[in-house]
DNA sequence: CCTTAGGTACACTGATCTGTGAAGTCAAAG
DNA sequence: CTTTGACTTCACAGATCAGTGTACCTAAGG
């Protein structure tokens, strides 16, 4: 527990690795970063990085592993002393610190220059359906609201939209916005939901 | 007017190669894609396709203008024929030809691997922006709507994440929910709007 | 003492990348 | 007839790509 990350089974030289490697796909791109830089940059030989990680491909399923991981317990973590609605955390938890997240969401990043095929691809699909799934159990956290899942659907689309653009615009701007208006909807759900006036 | 293509001024070669290029890039990503490739599949040799377009970055953005030409065109026809409330006609934009769409939106993926300095990136801003636009003028077109801006910025968010996951779906789903959810806004904007019963 | 794990150092392969140089073909327009 | 523009052929540069083979070092644990 003395160790935020992921999986602790990690060597020293690996953890390395795949903390340099994370940091440059994110903010590079996947294609656009070597195996050569993400060895040097990590003060590793690149021997090492292919002893450990067996391929680049494998090394990207675990930054994407990696990054879902760490994502959603920084999510989990801020939940527990959050007000209800509790769904509004979502914003937070990208709004919250700028280099995690000032290109955008890395997992919509990578869907955009992976193959289908490419074995962290169902990384990215597992990861949005999770925060999905949550995102609808937290709405249903109000016993008012009675569309939840329908409600949750939308709440989605305006984080992934948000998101998106938090790359190309520089500014959190969308993401508050976005926050603002997910805030009136839930509000607005609660209210007169049992009949209309 | 015979062709229904941007840039009228391109050679027989050079539009050959802006077309295979526009759908190697759209399919496979930007990085993920060389200019022998392109030269090959449009049957024209790699010296012409420098000759023409000097360097990969500059055919790079001459796809993503084309792009952006095309798919406004494209809107605006079907934009022509369309009942009110237009707004909505943003979503059909989308779902209309799927080879076109199957892998999200060009402009979200080229963001997502090409470094914010490259001359390209501002082509997508300003698509985005021009979309973000015309979505408040076509919202302002019912004058029972007060917030045309706000409900703009909500749209534009709902199109966005849809398109987004549009790729990693597979589906049309998420899409046609979000032109659900649109319709849903306009029409509750549209109806109490003189004064709350 | 000896094995094993986690490394380092470094050379090297073969493929692929963007981009260029030089010479030649062909058709249309002046 | 000659110039110009679009294009071909093909060789080649120089860098970078992912990935491997071999030998060596060092510390911890049996």
């Amino acid at each position: 527990m003395k160790d935020h990350h992921s999986d602790v089974r990690l060597t020293p030289g690996a953890r390395r690795i795949l903390d340099t490697a994370s940091a440059l796909f994110y903010h590079h791109g996947i294609h656009a970063v070597g195996v050569d830089l993400i060895a040097t940059e990590s003060g590793v030989t690149k021997r090492t990085l292919y002893d450990r990680f067996g391929s680049k491909d494998t090394l990207v399923t675990a930054y994407l592993r990696n990054r879902h991981q760490q994502w959603w317990t920084r999510w989990e973590q801020r939940l527990e002393n959050a007000p209800p609605p509790r769904a509004l955390t979502v914003f937070d938890s990208y709004t919250a610190d700028a280099p995690m997240s000032d290109r955008g969401c890395a997992f919509l990043n990578a869907a955009a220059e992976l193959p289908p095929t490419h074995p962290g691809y169902q990384v990215i699909r597992h990861h949005k359906e999770q925060v999905r799934e949550r995102l609808r159990h937290l709405i249903a956290e109000d016993p008012r609201i009675h569309n939840p899942d329908h409600l949750a659907g939308h709440l989605f689309l305006l984080v992934e939209g948000a998101i998106a653009h938090r790359g190309i615009d520089g500014t959190d701007d969308r993401l508050t916005h976005a926050r603002a208006m997910a805030e009136h909807l839930l509000a607005s759900a609660g209210e007169h939901t049992p009949a209309h006036p």
